[in-house]
DNA sequence: AATACGTGGAG
DNA sequence: TCTCCAAGTAT
Protein backbone atom coordinates (compact mmCIF):
# COMPACT_ATOMS: atom_id res chain seq x y z
CA UNK A 1 0.00 0.00 0.00
CA UNK A 2 1.23 3.38 -0.93
CA UNK A 3 1.07 6.35 1.37
CA UNK A 4 -0.83 9.45 0.35
CA UNK A 5 1.76 11.82 -1.05
CA UNK A 6 -0.06 15.10 -1.46
CA UNK A 7 0.70 17.82 1.03
CA UNK A 8 -0.57 21.38 1.11
CA UNK A 9 1.72 23.79 -0.77
CA UNK A 10 4.32 25.64 1.26
CA UNK A 11 3.62 29.25 2.02
CA UNK A 12 6.68 31.34 1.28
CA UNK A 13 6.87 34.36 3.55
CA UNK A 14 10.58 34.65 3.10
CA UNK A 15 10.77 38.25 1.92
CA UNK A 16 8.55 39.38 4.79
CA UNK A 17 11.15 38.29 7.29
CA UNK A 18 13.28 40.87 8.99
CA UNK A 19 16.20 38.55 8.31
CA UNK A 20 15.64 38.47 4.53
CA UNK A 21 18.87 39.34 2.69
CA UNK A 22 19.65 37.93 -0.77
CA UNK A 23 23.20 39.31 -0.65
CA UNK A 24 24.07 36.73 2.00
CA UNK A 25 23.35 33.73 -0.21
CA UNK A 26 24.87 35.43 -3.25
CA UNK A 27 28.17 35.90 -1.42
CA UNK A 28 28.11 32.36 -0.07
CA UNK A 29 27.28 30.71 -3.39
CA UNK A 30 30.07 32.61 -5.13
CA UNK A 31 32.50 31.55 -2.41
CA UNK A 32 31.40 27.92 -2.51
CA UNK A 33 31.82 27.66 -6.27
CA UNK A 34 35.34 28.98 -6.03
CA UNK A 35 36.65 27.76 -2.68
CA UNK A 36 34.28 25.10 -1.37
CA UNK A 37 34.76 21.35 -1.28
CA UNK A 38 33.74 19.52 -4.44
CA UNK A 39 35.37 16.11 -4.18
CA UNK A 40 33.79 14.50 -1.14
CA UNK A 41 32.62 10.94 -1.91
CA UNK A 42 28.92 11.80 -1.58
CA UNK A 43 29.21 14.83 -3.85
CA UNK A 44 29.75 12.70 -6.93
CA UNK A 45 26.09 11.83 -7.06
CA UNK A 46 22.52 13.04 -6.85
CA UNK A 47 21.33 9.60 -5.78
CA UNK A 48 19.07 10.28 -2.81
CA UNK A 49 20.11 6.98 -1.22
CA UNK A 50 23.76 7.96 -1.16
CA UNK A 51 23.03 11.48 -0.03
CA UNK A 52 20.82 10.14 2.76
CA UNK A 53 23.44 7.62 3.87
CA UNK A 54 26.11 10.31 4.05
CA UNK A 55 23.88 12.70 5.97
CA UNK A 56 23.02 10.10 8.60
CA UNK A 57 26.65 9.12 9.03
CA UNK A 58 27.70 12.75 9.27
CA UNK A 59 25.34 13.51 12.15
CA UNK A 60 27.61 14.60 14.99
CA UNK A 61 30.50 12.96 13.19
CA UNK A 62 33.41 14.47 11.31
CA UNK A 63 33.98 13.98 7.61
CA UNK A 64 37.32 12.22 8.04
CA UNK A 65 35.78 9.63 10.36
CA UNK A 66 32.86 8.99 8.01
CA UNK A 67 34.63 8.46 4.70
CA UNK A 68 35.94 4.89 5.25
CA UNK A 69 32.60 3.83 6.75
CA UNK A 70 30.72 5.38 3.87
CA UNK A 71 32.82 3.57 1.26
CA UNK A 72 32.53 0.21 3.02
CA UNK A 73 28.81 0.63 3.55
CA UNK A 74 28.13 1.52 -0.06
CA UNK A 75 30.20 -1.37 -1.29
CA UNK A 76 28.19 -3.80 0.81
CA UNK A 77 24.82 -2.07 0.26
CA UNK A 78 24.81 -0.31 -3.12
CA UNK A 79 21.06 0.35 -3.08
CA UNK A 80 18.35 1.10 -0.57
CA UNK A 81 16.75 -2.24 -1.42
CA UNK A 82 19.91 -4.18 -0.61
CA UNK A 83 20.13 -2.38 2.71
CA UNK A 84 16.47 -2.99 3.51
CA UNK A 85 16.86 -6.69 2.77
CA UNK A 86 19.96 -7.14 4.93
CA UNK A 87 19.97 -8.61 8.44
CA UNK A 88 20.25 -5.91 11.09
CA UNK A 89 23.36 -7.64 12.45
CA UNK A 90 25.21 -6.94 9.21
CA UNK A 91 24.22 -3.29 9.39
CA UNK A 92 25.38 -2.99 12.98
CA UNK A 93 28.69 -4.67 12.17
CA UNK A 94 29.41 -2.15 9.42
CA UNK A 95 28.46 0.67 11.77
CA UNK A 96 30.57 -0.64 14.63
CA UNK A 97 32.96 2.09 15.75
CA UNK A 98 31.00 5.03 14.33
CA UNK A 99 29.00 5.61 17.51
CA UNK A 100 25.42 6.73 18.17
CA UNK A 101 24.15 3.28 17.27
CA UNK A 102 20.49 4.25 17.20
CA UNK A 103 21.41 5.84 13.90
CA UNK A 104 22.21 2.41 12.46
CA UNK A 105 18.92 0.88 13.63
CA UNK A 106 16.97 3.82 12.28
CA UNK A 107 18.96 3.63 9.05
CA UNK A 108 17.82 0.06 8.56
CA UNK A 109 14.21 0.83 9.50
CA UNK A 110 14.23 3.86 7.22
CA UNK A 111 15.47 1.83 4.27
CA UNK A 112 12.66 -0.65 4.80
CA UNK A 113 10.08 2.12 4.98
CA UNK A 114 11.38 3.71 1.79
CA UNK A 115 11.11 0.37 0.02
CA UNK A 116 7.63 -0.39 1.31
CA UNK A 117 6.02 3.04 1.39
CA UNK A 118 7.82 4.75 -1.49
CA UNK A 119 8.76 1.91 -3.83
CA UNK A 120 12.42 2.41 -3.10
CA UNK A 121 12.51 6.12 -3.99
CA UNK A 122 13.15 8.64 -1.25
CA UNK A 123 10.43 11.32 -1.29
CA UNK A 124 11.56 14.79 -2.29
CA UNK A 125 9.40 16.73 0.15
CA UNK A 126 11.34 17.46 3.35
CA UNK A 127 8.15 17.13 5.36
CA UNK A 128 7.82 13.54 4.22
CA UNK A 129 11.50 12.83 4.68
CA UNK A 130 11.28 14.08 8.24
CA UNK A 131 8.70 11.45 9.11
CA UNK A 132 11.21 8.71 8.38
CA UNK A 133 13.22 7.30 11.30
CA UNK A 134 16.53 9.04 11.96
CA UNK A 135 15.74 12.00 9.73
CA UNK A 136 15.15 15.24 11.58
CA UNK A 137 14.44 18.70 10.27
CA UNK A 138 18.00 19.56 9.24
CA UNK A 139 18.82 16.21 7.68
CA UNK A 140 15.52 16.23 5.77
CA UNK A 141 16.41 19.62 4.33
CA UNK A 142 19.92 18.56 3.40
CA UNK A 143 18.77 15.41 1.60
CA UNK A 144 16.03 17.29 -0.18
CA UNK A 145 18.32 20.13 -1.24
CA UNK A 146 21.20 17.96 -2.44
CA UNK A 147 19.16 15.24 -4.10
CA UNK A 148 16.21 17.21 -5.45
CA UNK A 149 17.24 20.88 -5.33
CA UNK A 150 14.44 21.68 -2.90
CA UNK A 151 14.60 25.07 -1.26
CA UNK A 152 14.93 23.96 2.35
CA UNK A 153 16.99 25.18 5.28
CA UNK A 154 19.56 23.20 7.21
CA UNK A 155 20.64 24.08 10.75
CA UNK A 156 23.61 22.03 11.83
CA UNK A 157 26.64 22.82 13.94
CA UNK A 158 28.34 24.62 11.08
CA UNK A 159 25.38 26.88 10.40
CA UNK A 160 24.95 27.65 14.07
CA UNK A 161 28.59 28.64 14.37
CA UNK A 162 28.60 30.77 11.22
CA UNK A 163 25.36 32.51 12.14
CA UNK A 164 26.40 33.03 15.75
CA UNK A 165 29.49 34.86 14.56
CA UNK A 166 28.22 36.73 11.51
CA UNK A 167 25.10 37.94 13.30
CA UNK A 168 26.65 38.21 16.75
CA UNK A 169 24.20 35.89 18.48
CA UNK A 170 24.99 36.17 22.13
CA UNK A 171 23.25 33.14 23.60
CA UNK A 172 23.89 29.43 23.63
CA UNK A 173 22.48 28.01 20.35
CA UNK A 174 21.28 24.87 22.14
CA UNK A 175 18.56 26.83 23.93
CA UNK A 176 15.19 26.29 22.34
CA UNK A 177 14.42 29.95 21.97
CA UNK A 178 17.78 30.70 20.37
CA UNK A 179 17.46 27.75 18.06
CA UNK A 180 14.04 28.89 16.93
CA UNK A 181 15.48 32.26 16.00
CA UNK A 182 18.29 30.54 14.12
CA UNK A 183 15.75 28.54 12.13
CA UNK A 184 13.99 31.75 11.19
CA UNK A 185 17.26 33.17 9.89
CA UNK A 186 18.09 29.97 8.07
CA UNK A 187 14.76 30.05 6.26
CA UNK A 188 14.93 33.75 5.49
CA UNK A 189 18.40 33.59 3.98
CA UNK A 190 17.68 30.77 1.51
CA UNK A 191 18.58 31.65 -2.08
CA UNK A 192 16.18 31.41 -5.01
CA UNK A 193 18.84 29.65 -7.10
CA UNK A 194 21.55 26.98 -6.68
CA UNK A 195 20.38 25.64 -3.35
CA UNK A 196 23.00 22.91 -3.58
CA UNK A 197 25.96 25.28 -3.65
CA UNK A 198 24.37 27.37 -0.94
CA UNK A 199 23.77 24.43 1.40
CA UNK A 200 27.18 22.95 0.74
CA UNK A 201 28.65 26.42 1.17
CA UNK A 202 27.25 26.76 4.67
CA UNK A 203 28.77 23.45 5.63
CA UNK A 204 32.09 24.13 3.93
CA UNK A 205 32.46 27.59 5.34
CA UNK A 206 31.89 26.27 8.82
CA UNK A 207 34.12 23.24 8.35
CA UNK A 208 37.06 24.88 6.60
CA UNK A 209 37.09 28.61 7.42
CA UNK A 210 34.76 29.48 10.25
CA UNK A 211 36.20 26.79 12.45
CA UNK A 212 35.75 26.43 16.19
CA UNK A 213 39.24 27.70 16.93
CA UNK A 214 41.42 30.01 14.85
CA UNK A 215 38.92 30.82 12.10
CA UNK A 216 40.47 32.02 8.83
CA UNK A 217 38.67 35.35 8.80
CA UNK A 218 41.12 36.71 6.24
CA UNK A 219 39.62 34.45 3.59
CA UNK A 220 35.99 34.73 4.68
CA UNK A 221 33.41 36.19 2.30
CA UNK A 222 31.50 37.58 5.30
CA UNK A 223 34.39 39.32 6.97
CA UNK A 224 33.06 42.81 6.30
CA UNK A 225 29.66 42.00 7.72
CA UNK A 226 30.67 39.68 10.54
CA UNK A 227 29.86 41.02 14.00
CA UNK A 228 32.21 38.63 15.77
CA UNK A 229 35.09 39.70 13.53
CA UNK A 230 34.32 43.40 13.95
CA UNK A 231 34.23 43.05 17.72
CA UNK A 232 37.12 40.58 17.91
CA UNK A 233 34.88 38.02 19.54
CA UNK A 234 35.32 34.98 17.30
CA UNK A 235 36.75 33.11 20.28
CA UNK A 236 33.65 33.82 22.38
CA UNK A 237 31.05 33.05 19.72
CA UNK A 238 29.19 30.84 19.49
CA UNK A 239 28.48 30.84 23.22
CA UNK A 240 29.78 27.61 24.65
CA UNK A 241 27.58 24.94 26.06
CA UNK A 242 27.27 25.35 29.81
CA UNK A 243 29.28 22.45 31.14
CA UNK A 244 28.06 19.99 33.69
CA UNK A 245 30.33 17.85 35.75
CA UNK A 246 31.17 14.55 34.17
CA UNK A 247 30.03 11.50 36.02
CA UNK A 248 32.52 8.72 36.59
CA UNK A 249 31.18 5.22 36.17
CA UNK A 250 32.81 1.87 36.62
CA UNK A 251 32.04 -1.58 35.32
CA UNK A 252 33.52 -5.05 35.36
CA UNK A 253 33.71 -6.91 32.09
CA UNK A 254 34.24 -10.64 31.91
CA UNK A 255 36.47 -12.03 29.24
CA UNK A 256 35.73 -15.73 29.10
CA UNK A 257 37.77 -17.71 26.64
CA UNK A 258 37.47 -21.32 25.63
CA UNK A 259 39.08 -23.03 22.67
CA UNK A 260 39.69 -19.77 20.84
CA UNK A 261 36.16 -18.51 21.40
CA UNK A 262 35.04 -15.52 23.45
CA UNK A 263 31.75 -15.26 25.31
CA UNK A 264 29.72 -12.24 24.20
CA UNK A 265 26.47 -10.78 25.45
CA UNK A 266 24.06 -8.68 23.46
CA UNK A 267 23.24 -5.40 25.18
CA UNK A 268 19.69 -4.14 25.65
CA UNK A 269 18.34 -2.14 22.72
CA UNK A 270 18.03 1.02 24.76
CA UNK A 271 20.84 2.79 26.52
CA UNK A 272 24.52 2.97 25.74
CA UNK A 273 25.77 0.69 22.96
CA UNK A 274 22.15 -0.37 22.38
CA UNK A 275 21.88 -3.78 20.75
CA UNK A 276 25.61 -4.24 20.30
CA UNK A 277 27.51 -7.34 21.26
CA UNK A 278 29.71 -6.75 24.27
CA UNK A 279 31.47 -8.60 27.04
CA UNK A 280 29.25 -9.84 29.87
CA UNK A 281 29.13 -7.41 32.77
CA UNK A 282 28.59 -8.28 36.37
CA UNK A 283 26.03 -6.03 37.98
CA UNK A 284 26.10 -7.45 41.47
CA UNK A 285 29.47 -6.06 42.43
CA UNK A 286 29.78 -3.07 44.67
CA UNK A 287 31.81 -0.39 43.03
CA UNK A 288 33.00 1.04 46.29
CA UNK A 289 34.98 -1.89 47.55
CA UNK A 290 38.69 -2.06 46.94
CA UNK A 291 38.02 -4.50 44.25
CA UNK A 292 41.48 -5.59 43.37
CA UNK A 293 41.65 -8.74 45.47
CA UNK A 294 38.05 -9.43 45.76
CA UNK A 295 37.21 -10.16 42.26
CA UNK A 296 39.27 -13.25 41.96
CA UNK A 297 38.24 -14.59 45.34
CA UNK A 298 34.60 -13.62 45.34
CA UNK A 299 32.30 -16.64 45.33
CA UNK A 300 29.71 -14.68 43.40
CA UNK A 301 32.09 -13.97 40.59
CA UNK A 302 33.42 -17.48 40.52
CA UNK A 303 29.85 -18.65 40.34
CA UNK A 304 29.04 -16.28 37.51
CA UNK A 305 31.92 -17.61 35.45
CA UNK A 306 31.18 -21.20 36.36
CA UNK A 307 27.76 -21.17 34.73
CA UNK A 308 29.62 -21.11 31.42
CA UNK A 309 32.19 -23.78 32.16
CA UNK A 310 34.99 -24.97 34.37
CA UNK A 311 37.52 -22.29 35.28
CA UNK A 312 41.05 -23.18 34.31
CA UNK A 313 42.83 -19.91 35.00
CA UNK A 314 41.68 -16.48 36.07
CA UNK A 315 43.43 -13.11 36.11
CA UNK A 316 42.84 -9.38 36.05
CA UNK A 317 43.71 -7.54 32.84
CA UNK A 318 44.78 -3.89 32.65
CA UNK A 319 41.91 -1.45 33.16
CA UNK A 320 40.94 1.14 30.62
CA UNK A 321 39.04 4.38 30.72
CA UNK A 322 36.60 5.25 27.98
CA UNK A 323 35.29 8.77 27.52
CA UNK A 324 31.76 9.52 26.38
CA UNK A 325 30.19 12.89 25.76
CA UNK A 326 28.47 12.93 29.11
CA UNK A 327 30.41 10.55 31.32
CA UNK A 328 33.61 8.58 31.67
CA UNK A 329 33.63 4.84 32.13
CA UNK A 330 36.35 2.88 33.83
CA UNK A 331 36.40 -0.68 32.59
CA UNK A 332 38.04 -3.37 34.68
CA UNK A 333 38.48 -6.66 32.91
CA UNK A 334 38.58 -10.10 34.47
CA UNK A 335 39.95 -12.82 32.25
CA UNK A 336 38.87 -16.44 32.66
CA UNK A 337 40.31 -19.29 30.67
CA UNK A 338 37.84 -22.15 30.75
CA UNK A 339 38.85 -25.76 30.62
CA UNK A 340 35.51 -26.69 29.11
CA UNK A 341 32.15 -25.07 28.56
CA UNK A 342 28.53 -25.90 29.18
CA UNK A 343 26.71 -27.03 26.09
CA UNK A 344 23.66 -24.86 26.64
CA UNK A 345 23.86 -21.19 27.41
CA UNK A 346 21.50 -19.98 30.10
CA UNK A 347 20.24 -17.06 28.08
CA UNK A 348 19.82 -16.26 24.39
CA UNK A 349 21.69 -13.01 24.86
CA UNK A 350 24.90 -15.00 25.25
CA UNK A 351 26.92 -16.42 22.40
CA UNK A 352 30.41 -17.74 21.77
CA UNK A 353 32.36 -16.20 18.92
CA UNK A 354 35.84 -16.94 17.55
CA UNK A 355 38.45 -14.42 18.63
CA UNK A 356 39.72 -14.47 15.06
CA UNK A 357 36.45 -13.16 13.63
CA UNK A 358 35.93 -10.03 15.67
CA UNK A 359 35.84 -7.88 12.56
CA UNK A 360 32.54 -9.48 11.67
CA UNK A 361 30.82 -8.45 14.88
CA UNK A 362 29.11 -5.29 16.08
CA UNK A 363 31.26 -4.42 19.07
CA UNK A 364 31.66 -1.17 21.04
CA UNK A 365 35.01 0.52 20.39
CA UNK A 366 36.63 -0.23 23.77
CA UNK A 367 35.52 -3.88 23.65
CA UNK A 368 37.06 -4.19 20.23
CA UNK A 369 40.25 -2.76 21.70
CA UNK A 370 40.27 -5.24 24.57
CA UNK A 371 39.76 -8.21 22.27
CA UNK A 372 42.25 -7.01 19.69
CA UNK A 373 44.92 -6.77 22.36
CA UNK A 374 44.14 -10.29 23.43
CA UNK A 375 44.36 -11.50 19.83
CA UNK A 376 47.66 -9.71 19.32
CA UNK A 377 49.00 -11.42 22.43
CA UNK A 378 47.94 -14.77 21.00
CA UNK A 379 49.64 -14.15 17.69
CA UNK A 380 52.82 -13.08 19.41
CA UNK A 381 52.77 -16.27 21.45
CA UNK A 382 52.52 -18.35 18.32
CA UNK A 383 55.21 -16.48 16.44
C1' DA B 1 12.85 21.65 27.33
C1' DA B 2 16.57 19.31 28.64
C1' DT B 3 18.95 15.11 28.36
C1' DA B 4 20.80 10.67 26.40
C1' DC B 5 23.35 8.97 22.92
C1' DG B 6 29.95 7.34 20.74
C1' DT B 7 34.02 8.18 19.00
C1' DG B 8 38.23 10.29 17.66
C1' DG B 9 40.76 14.44 16.49
C1' DA B 10 42.43 18.97 17.74
C1' DG B 11 44.67 22.11 20.71
C1' DT C 1 46.44 14.38 30.01
C1' DC C 2 42.38 16.85 29.58
C1' DT C 3 38.74 19.50 27.49
C1' DC C 4 35.90 20.40 23.79
C1' DC C 5 32.87 19.06 20.43
C1' DA C 6 31.63 17.45 15.03
C1' DA C 7 26.90 17.49 8.64
C1' DG C 8 21.46 15.98 15.16
C1' DT C 9 17.65 12.94 16.49
C1' DA C 10 14.61 10.86 19.73
C1' DT C 11 12.34 11.13 23.86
Amino acid sequence: MKKQLSLPPQRDNQSDSIYFDPSFSAALIAWQREHGRHALPWQKTCDAYRIWLSEIMLQQTQVAAVIPYYERFLHRFPTVRSLAAAPIEDVMTLWSGLGYYTRARNLHRCAQQVVHQYEGEFPSDPRLLQELPGIGRSTAAAISAFAYETKAAILDGNVKRVFARVFGIDAYPGLKQVENQLWLRAEALLPSYDIRSYTQGLMDLGATLCTRSKPACGRCPFQTRCIAFAEQRTAELPVKKPKREQKEKQTWMFLLEHDGDILLEQRPMSGIWGGLLSLPEFAGMQESSSITQIALDSPEIQQFAMQFGEIHTCSKLPSLSHGFTHFRLQIDVLYFHLANRTTLLSDSRYAWAPLKQLEQLALPAPVKTILQELAVGRDRLQA
